[in-house]
RNA sequence: GCGCCUGUAGCUCAGUGGAUAGAGCGCUUCCCUGCGGAGGAAGAGGCCGCAGGUUCGAUUCCUGCCAGGCGUACCA
C-alpha cells in the first residue's frame, strides 16, 4: 500500500534527524489542494520537544525530498506545520491497472490471515415472527463476516435459534387453548401474541406447558411443538435465501439446554455459582456487572446456562480463534455477565469471545409491541422494499422474472444499505411513510452507478474501444478515491464498522457520476482508452464494496 | 438510584486532536439533439445539547449538568 510506503519514508526521515519515534498518523486531507496524504507528525513532535512546529515540518519535508520516488510528486509544508504529499499521475494510472489485473482481490488485506473466525448472528426464535431486529442483526452480521473474509480469515457463519423456552410455551399454550390451526409462520406468531396475554393471566398454566416442552412428556404439546418449529424454520430459510446469507452451522437451544444445566450444576459445587431464593445465580457485582440467574427455581436452564454450553459446542465443531456474537445493544450487559461466568469455566473461550451490540430499528409511527398488531415484521418490511423497487422499473420490455429478480436485488440493497450506512450502535428510525430511500445516499444509488459503469463497458466493447493505462487527463476525484479502498476495508474490519464502506462507496459513486456527466468516455478521443479503464476500475470497486455490505449488483435496473 | 449508549443543518446521518464542520432527504434555481435522469451543477439552511477543564489547537479527550434510549433476579 502507498500509505505504508509513505509512512516508511517519514520514519527514515525522522531517523536521520535523530527525532524520537512517534506514531505516524497519515490522513487524506478533505481538500485535495492539501495533497493526497498529510501528516501532523511535526505538530506532535514539536509539542513534545517544545519546538516551532512549522520549522520542524520544513526540516522533515527537506529530508523527504530525495526520498520521493516515482509515486510522490511533491512534498510541501502548509498551515501550522502539516507535511502534505501529492501523488504522481503515474501512481493513479498504475493503481487503476492494479485493480483491473486482479479484480476479485482488490481491497483485501491480510490482517486476519490464517485465523478461524465464527460469527453468530440473526438468531431468530421459532414460534415468533422474524422481526425487523433480526433483519438488522442479519445484515450487520453478514457484512462483518464478509469484512473478516476480506481480511484473510476463514469465516464460519452460525445461527443460534431458540427452539425451547418460555416463548414457545406461550405459543403452544395459546394454541391448545384456542385450538388454532397453524399453516404459516404468521399463524404461529399470532398464537405467540395470544400467549403473551395468556401468560399475564394464567402464568401457572404457561409454566406447566413450558415444563412439558422441556421434558417432552405430553403428546399434544409435542405435536404442536414439532409443527410450529418446522413451519417457523422453513419460513426463516426463505428469508435467509432472500437476504443472501448461507449459514455453516445451526445451533439450537434444545441441543445445549441439558449440557448448560449440567455445567451450572457442576460449577455450583466449585463455587462459581451460588444458590439464592431457590435459583442458581452468578454474582456479577464484584466485576462491575449485575447478578443473573443461571438456573431457575424450577431447575430449568435459561439463556445464561445455554450460552455457556453453546460456546463449548461451537468450539468443538470449529476450533475458532475468535468467536463473534452479534446481538442488539440491549444484551450487552447480559453478555458481559455470561462472559464473566464463562471465564471461570472456559477461560480460553471467554477470551476468544466478543459480543458486538447494535442499535435497534424503531418505527417512527409509534412504539412497537409484540403483543399488539402494530409490529412491523421482517417479512412485511422486505415485501415493502421489493414493491418499492419494482415500482421504479420503467422498462416495458422486461419480462416478469427479470423484473422480479431486479426488484429483489434493488429492494434488498435499499434495505441493507439503510441499515449499514450508519454506525452499528445507533438506532435506526424507520419511517413507514418515507420507507427506504432509492435516491441519494442509498443502496440503489450505488447499484445504479455500478450498472451504468458496466453499461459503458459493454458499449465500449461494441464500439471496439480498448482500454489503456496511458493517462491523458488531469487527476480526477474518482482516482483519488479508488486507491483508498483497501485502507477503508481495513478500518471497517478492525473497527467492526461496515458504515465506513458505505460512506466511502457513496463518495466514490458520487465522484464517478460527476465524472460521467462531465467527460465523454466513449468518443473521448485520445483520453477515451484510459477513461474506459477508469470506468471499469470504478465498477470493480463498487462491486467489491457492495459485496462487503451484502448487496448485489443487478445486470440492469 | 446505579451501569452502558446517544445528543452535529428542519429531518436522517458522516466526521482519524488539526486547515473553511460535510452528505442525503426536504426547499429554491438550472441541465435530457451526448456513453442509462434511480443522474449532474448550484443556492439557502450550523451557539457541533449546556458549563467548565486539558492543549499551540477540542465537534473529537476529561469532569459536571441537562435531555433521550437500553439494561438492572428467575424472558430472550
Amino acid at each position: 500500500m502507498i500509505r505504508d510506503e509513505i509512512r516508511e519514508k517519514i520514519h527514515a526521515a525522522l531517523d536521520e534527524l535523530g527525532l524520537v519515534e512517534s506514531e505516524i498518523i497519515l490522513e487524506h486531507p478533505a481538500d485535495s489542494g492539501h495533497g493526497d496524504y498529510a501528516t501532523n507528525i511535526a505538530l506532535i513532535l514539536a509539542k513534545r520537544g517544545s519546538k516551532n512546529p512549522r520549522e520542524l515540518a520544513e526540516r522533515i519535508a527537506a529530508r523527504l525530498q530525495d526520498k520521493r520516488g516515482e509515486n510522490i510528486r511533491s512534498i510541501t509544508v502548509a498551515g501550522p506545520g502539516f507535511v502534505n504529499f501529492h501523488l504522481t499521475k503515474s501512481f493513479f494510472a498504475k493503481n487503476v491497472q492494479e485493480i483491473l489485473s486482479d479484480i476479485e482481490n482488490f481491497g483485501k488485506n491480510s490482517l486476519l490471515s490464517g485465523k478461524k473466525i465464527m460469527v453468530e448472528y440473526t438468531d431468530p426464535n421459532p414460534f415468533k415472527v422474524f422481526h425487523i431486529g433480526h433483519l438488522m442483526t442479519n445484515t450487520i452480521g453478514e457484512s462483518l463476516a464478509r469484512l473478516f473474509e476480506f481480511s484473510g480469515a476463514e469465516v464460519k457463519r452460525a445461527n443460534y435459534q431458540g427452539d425451547v423456552g418460555l416463548h414457545i410455551a406461550k405459543a403452544i399454550a395459546a394454541k391448545l387453548r384456542s385450538r388454532a390451526i397453524w399453516i404459516t409462520a404468521a399463524d404461529v406468531g399470532a398464537s405467540y401474541a395470544q400467549g403473551e396475554e395468556l401468560f399475564a393471566k394464567e402464568s401457572d398454566f404457561v409454566q406447566e406447558v413450558n415444563k412439558k416442552v422441556y421434558e417432552k412428556s405430553d403428546d399434544a404439546v409435542n405435536d404442536a411443538y414439532a409443527e410450529g418449529r418446522a413451519i417457523s424454520l422453513a419460513a426463516f430459510e426463505e428469508m435467509y435465501k432472500l437476504l443472501g446469507t448461507k449459514f455453516d452451522f445451526y445451533f439450537f437451544e434444545s441441543e445445549v439446554a441439558e449440557e448448560g444445566k449440567n455445567i451450572v450444576l457442576e460449577y455450583l459445587k466449585k463455587g462459581v455459582f451460588e444458590k439464592s431464593e431457590g435459583a442458581v445465580i452468578f454474582r456479577g457485582e464484584p466485576y462491575g456487572f449485575h447478578t443473573r440467574v443461571f438456573l431457575t427455581k424450577e431447575g430449568l436452564p435459561p439463556y445464561e446456562a445455554k450460552d455457556l454450553a453453546l460456546a463449548a459446542r461451537k468450539f468443538a465443531v470449529y476450533p475458532y480463534d475468535k468467536s463473534f456474537v452479534i446481538t442488539a445493544l440491549e444484551q450487552n450487559a447480559y453478555y458481559a455477565v455470561v462472559r464473566q461466568a464463562m471465564s471461570f469455566i472456559y477461560p480460553e473461550l471467554a477470551h476468544k469471545t466478543v459480543q458486538i451490540g447494535h442499535g435497534m430499528m424503531r418505527v417512527a409511527s409509534g412504539k412497537m409491541s409484540s403483543r399488539k398488531g402494530n409490529v412491523v415484521t421482517g417479512e412485511s418490511l422486505v415485501h415493502d422494499a421489493l414493491a418499492l423497487a419494482a415500482e421504479k422499473i420503467r422498462d416495458e420490455q422486461m419480462n416478469v422474472d427479470e423484473k422480479s429478480a431486479i426488484s429483489k436485488c434493488v429492494g434488498i440493497g435499499a434495505l441493507k444499505f439503510s441499515i449499514l450506512k450508519q454506525q452499528i450502535k445507533s438506532d435506526i428510525v424507520y419511517d413507514e411513510e418515507r420507507s427506504f430511500s432509492l435516491e441519494g445516499d442509498s443502496g440503489p444509488y450505488l447499484q445504479y452507478a455500478a450498472v451504468r459503469a458496466n453499461a459503458v463497458r459493454a458499449r465500449a466493447e461494441e464500439a471496439g474501444l480498448v482500454r489503456s493505462f496511458e493517462k491523458k487527463d488531469d487527476i480526477h476525484a474518482v482516482e483519488r478515491l479508488l486507491y483508498q479502498f483497501p485502507e477503508i476495508v481495513e478500518r471497517a474490519a478492525v473497527e467492526h464498522e461496515p458504515h465506513h464502506i458505505a460512506t466511502y462507496l457513496i463518495e466514490l459513486a458520487g465522484s464517478f457520476n460527476s465524472f460521467y456527466a462531465a467527460e465523454k468516455i466513449i468518443g473521448g478521443g485520445a483520453a477515451a482508452p484510459y477513461r474506459l479503464a477508469l470506468t471499469e476500475a470504478t465498477f470493480a470497486v463498487l462491486k467489491n464494496g457492495l459485496h462487503l455490505l451484502g448487496i448485489g449488483v443487478p445486470g440492469k435496473m
